[in-house]
DNA sequence: GGGTTTCATGAAAGCCTTTACATTCAATGA
DNA sequence: TCATTGAATGTAAAGGCTTTCATGAAACCC
């Protein structure tokens, strides 16, 4: 069935193409009566001007590209949904793609991207990295920036300016460590993430100064990146209990790996957290489902994607903004974290 | 910075815009040399194709819209991950929308979908009513279909025949409940769903059907809809804690009712499967992490995406296609259900 | 009542490709 | 040697819209 076209519609109402796209669009005053018939035929034949064509010539597509590594982690999800809120003021519509931290992928999404002309593009979930990156990639990202608009969110890239929106994860890790700390651990171990990815480097970096400026030790065979996901706290913490002396307490990089660490040590005959405090990151909807429900550092996840949208916009406006916009963290104090054991819990007054 | 555009490559190639095409798609032999220089040029100034340009001639966009209900759900991301794939081999990319069970929202963005002419529709998660449907949207997804080729997922629509991809509910829900059954339950209660939604009624219906076949009593006040939320399910535990009498085993519409009514049932000193069993549905990846590990109904999320898109291909194809592809769901045992107590074990062979 | 606005509309160019058709030129075959 | 063929390339239309410019008609002012 052909797509019935603006020419359809003015033929049938005997006026021209113009008159037509000025009730489509309502770009210029139309006699009441004109206005009336065209309606009518928009109506009847169920008319839906061609985007396409009328991107070809605006230059706009209100599409806003996204790429997220991996969609199944519940984080990400909920800054799309952040994203989409803020987006759906404006009209705009997102093209998902799903790289599941594969570099060839993310390049071909980045190339599809442009193709189809999205007005901005988001980056997401730090799987930019910092060291061992990819050049390729990052010449490509670069360069692509500085054609369509890109915001960076949670991923850094030395020597770049490409804008980015970030939750402050070296903050949000302190103050998880901190609140070990105060709990009385001294013995701490850290668990999760692809070590060649920024937001694992942020995390372990800050992990170690907050230790260290604590003046306690850090026990590098306690230092267990992985990957992301559940099983990979599993398998992390599996080897930690097999440890002869072993952490009080684990600090994780996010609250998948910390669900698997409290999940395989709870199988292993531990209690959480009388014999093992576990802190996670994200506070993702099911931190505070889970039994026992997660002690985590927030990210304002919905607010990261609100972030990200709103200056994308900006830029697309040519407005002057800033290189990175933080969010602060906050730490969510629930039940996966306590005292010390044989050691009493210490006053936070 | 002005996009090049290939007439820019052709005149400095001193060649016409057709060559540069023909070498853009390989679609006819051009001289060595000239395909040399047209290359080097496309590669210096880093060209891409206009995709708007080539869809509005070819009138395909490569684009495939998806419909999500709540992408917050970690059964949908699974889906979505499975649609991705599938969709990958063909170069097909997604506009993804959530549309929060709003039907203002859905309808909005079947619009946004049909104006930017993508090829398909795949319309995800049981959100069509079989009864008290918004009539307005039930027309409009019609008429769509006849436009666009469209493919429901996991949703029916009574007197249509959309074409659907779907994971057989009834079976899914029989198995569960047969399950508890043979466990020794008698008791049963319902929990979750919004009651208005496909996939509410379909396990509704067939909680009824498996619990009337096996001879039990369905009791009114045990049959608890409300939505799809974590909350939810807590909700509706909490309230079934309070009666006098109670069920021994509990059927939820999916995990993440589940998780909340396992929640709510052990904050209120019960201990699963001991004091009352608990099934699930999806099998979303949680479901085997949670504590205690989630019996559950699995939907096969992932394959479910890739046959959607499978099957809205052969339909974009005009091949001809089955109005119902139906996926066996499949029981997942695991530690949320138990023998009711004060009763030993129904051994299964 | 003639000049100036304002309103309503039309004609046509332009956005960037692809592709059907036309053209040129060299090689091939009888 | 001349017609035929095939390769390499060019020309121009089409795809569906927006928008500038132009025009005619009606309304306004003094």
């Amino acid at each position: 069935m052909k797509q019935v076209t603006i020419y359809d519609i003015a033929k049938e109402a005997k006026v021209s193409v113009a008159t037509v796209s000025r009730v489509l669009n309502d770009t210029a005053p139309v006699k009441g009566s004109t206005r009336a018939k065209i309606e009518e035929l928009i109506q009847k034949y169920n008319f839906q001007p061609n985007a396409m064509a009328r991107s070809l010539l605006k230059k706009e597509t209100g599409i806003i590209g996204v790429i997220v590594p991996d969609l199944t982690n519940p984080f990400f999800p909920e800054v799309f949904a952040g994203a989409e809120e803020e987006a759906q003021q404006s009209g705009h519509t997102f093209l998902l793609s799903n790289s599941i931290g594969d570099y060839a992928k993310e390049s071909e999404y980045l190339s599809i991207m442009r193709e189809k002309r999205v007005d901005g593009v988001i980056f997401l979930g730090g799987r930019i990295n910092l060291k061992n990156c990819d050049e390729h990639l990052v010449q490509e990202l670069v360069q692509h920036a500085s054609v369509i608009p890109t915001v960076l969110v949670n991923g850094g890239l030395r020597n770049t300016n490409l804008i980015r929106v970030a939750t402050d994860e070296s903050v949000g890790t302190a103050l998880a460590v901190r609140h070990l700390i105060e709990l009385g651990h001294t013995e701490i171990g850290f668990i999760g993430g692809e070590s060649h990815m920024t937001t694992t480097s942020i995390k372990l970096r800050a992990f170690r100064k907050t230790m260290k400026d604590e003046g306690l030790e850090i026990r590098d065979n306690w230092l267990l990146p992985d990957s992301f996901s559940i099983d990979s706290g599993k398998r992390q913490m599996l080897k930690l209990l097999e440890m002869e002396e072993r952490p009080t307490a684990v600090f994780c990089v996010n609250d998948y790996t910390a669900i698997g660490a409290i999940k395989a040590a709870t199988e292993a005959g531990l209690t959480i957290p009388t014999d093992m405090s576990i802190v996670g990151f994200d506070d993702i909807p099911l931190a505070h489902h889970f039994i026992p429900e997660l002690t985590t550092v927030s990210q304002q996840a919905h607010e990261l994607g609100r972030m990200a949208v709103q200056v994308l916009k900006a830029i697309m406006k040519k407005e002057k903004v800033k290189q990175l916009t933080s969010l602060a963290p906050q730490l969510i104090v629930r039940q996966s974290t306590g005292a010390r054991s044989g050691q009493k819990k210490v006053s936070s007054n």
